[in-house]
DNA sequence: TTTCAATGTTAGTGTGCACTTACATACTAC
DNA sequence: GTAGTATGTAAGTGCACACTAACATTGAAA
C-alpha cells in the first residue's frame, strides 16, 4: 500500500460521511471504517476531526465548471450553446453533489474558507457566462440586457432545479425529464434575451 | 405566565438554534436558556430533543406564499404582476429563512416529514404560478410555453438569488440591489414568454 | 536477517450532553 | 390556610465520541 493512498481514502470517506451525516453526525470511527483503516490510523494522518474536515474541504474544491468552454461556443447557435452550458453545469453540480451539501450545511463551521470557495465558484461561473453574453451582445446577436444578471438568472434556474431534485428530494434523476427542463428553460431564456 | 406561553417560547428558541447550529449542534441547555426557562422545564414539555425537533418542524410549516394573490393580479400588467409575485415570494422566503436552513440541513433526519412539507410548499407555489400563466396564455397574452416549466424557471431564478445572498453568504440584503435583480429577472422572463 | 515504516489491536481517558431524580418555591383557586 | 400547578435548583447517571498510549504485526528495503 503506497503512502498517500491511505490519506486519500480517508479524505474520500470523510467527504462521503460529512455529506451524509453532517460534521457532528459523522464519527471518526465510521469514517475510518469506510476508508478501510483503523481509527488510530486516521488520527495518525489528521491530528483532529476538525483538521480532517478542513483538509477535506480544501482538497475538494470545485473544478472550473465552464472555463475553457466559451471558445468552443463562439461558432454555435445561441440556443444550442445555452443547452450545452446547461448540460455541463448540471453535470458539474452532479459530480460535486456531496461537497455542495456540505457547504450548505456546514458553512457556519468554516465561514471564511467555505464562503471563499463558494464565492469563487459562483463568481467564476457568472463571469464566464456573462463574458459570453457580452460577446454576443457586441455582435448584436442578443439584446442589451445586463450580462451579469442574465448569467445569474440562467444559472439560478438550473441550480434550483438541481437543488430540488438532487439535494432535497434525492430523486433518481430521470434523464428525459432533465432534457425537457433544460429545453424549456433555454427556450424561455433565448426568447427573453434574443436581439 | 400563561400555560402555552412557555411551550411556544421553547419552540421559537428551538427554531433559532436548530437553524444556527444544526440539530446535533444545538444543545437543550442553550435552547432552554434562549427560551428563558430551565432545562428541566424544557423536558417537562418535550420528552426528548427529538420530539422537540419534530414538533417544531410541524408547527412552523410554511404558510401559503402566493395563494390568494392571483385574483389581485388579473387586472395588472404582466410585467408589474411578475414584479409583485417576485417581491412577495422573496419576502416569504426571508420570513422563513430559519426554517429553510433547517430543512436543507436536516432533511435526512426526518426524511418523510420534511420532504412532505417541502414538496407541498414547492407544489403550491408552482401550481399557483402555473395557473396564472395558463390564464394569460388562454387570453393570448403570453406565448404557448409550458406553464409549469415557466413557473419553475421563474421561481428558480429567485430562489437561487435568495439562497446565495441570505442562506450561504449571509449578506445584509441591500434593498436597491434586490430591486435591480428583480427587475432584471422579470425583464428577461417577460421578453421570454410574451406573446 | 535485520531494520524500519505503516498499520492494526486493545484498552483506555475525559468530556459534553441528553435526560432524570428529589426537593424547593412561587402563585392561584378555593 | 390548603391544595395544586408551574417552575426552579442542585446533583447526578450513563453513554457516545474524540482522542491517546502501549504494544503487536506485516512487509519491503538493505
Amino acid at each position: 500500500m503506497k503512502p498517500g493512498d491511505t490519506r486519500d481514502r480517508i479524505l474520500v470517506a470523510g467527504l462521503r460521511l460529512f455529506s451524509k451525516s453532517g460534521y457532528l453526525g459523522a464519527t471518526t470511527r465510521e469514517i475510518a471504517k469506510l476508508a478501510g483503516v483503523s481509527e488510530v490510523t486516521l488520527f495518525r494522518y489528521f491530528p483532529s476531526k476538525e483538521k480532517l474536515f478542513g483538509e477535506m474541504i480544501s482538497s475538494y474544491s470545485f473544478l472550473p465548471a465552464l472555463k475553457g468552454l466559451v471558445p468552443e461556443l463562439t461558432g454555435m447557435e445561441y440556443r444550442d450553446a445555452l443547452c450545452e452550458i446547461a448540460k455541463r453545469y448540471l453535470e458539474r453540480l452532479h459530480e460535486r453533489k456531496d461537497l455542495i451539501r456540505i457547504m450548505h450545511c456546514e458553512i457556519h463551521r468554516y465561514p471564511s474558507k467555505v464562503k471563499l470557495i463558494y464565492h469563487n465558484f459562483i463568481d467564476e461561473l457568472v463571469k464566464t457566462l456573462a463574458s459570453y453574453f457580452r460577446e454576443l451582445r457586441d455582435e448584436g446577436r442578443v439584446r442589451g440586457f445586463d450580462p451579469e444578471i442574465g448569467a445569474r438568472a440562467f444559472l439560478g434556474m438550473l441550480f434550483s432545479y438541481f437543488n430540488a431534485q438532487e439535494i432535497l428530494l434525492r430523486r433518481s434523476e430521470r434523464h428525459e425529464e432533465r432534457q425537457r427542463m433544460i429545453k424549456g428553460f433555454v427556450e424561455i431564456f433565448v426568447e427573453g434575451t434574443a436581439a
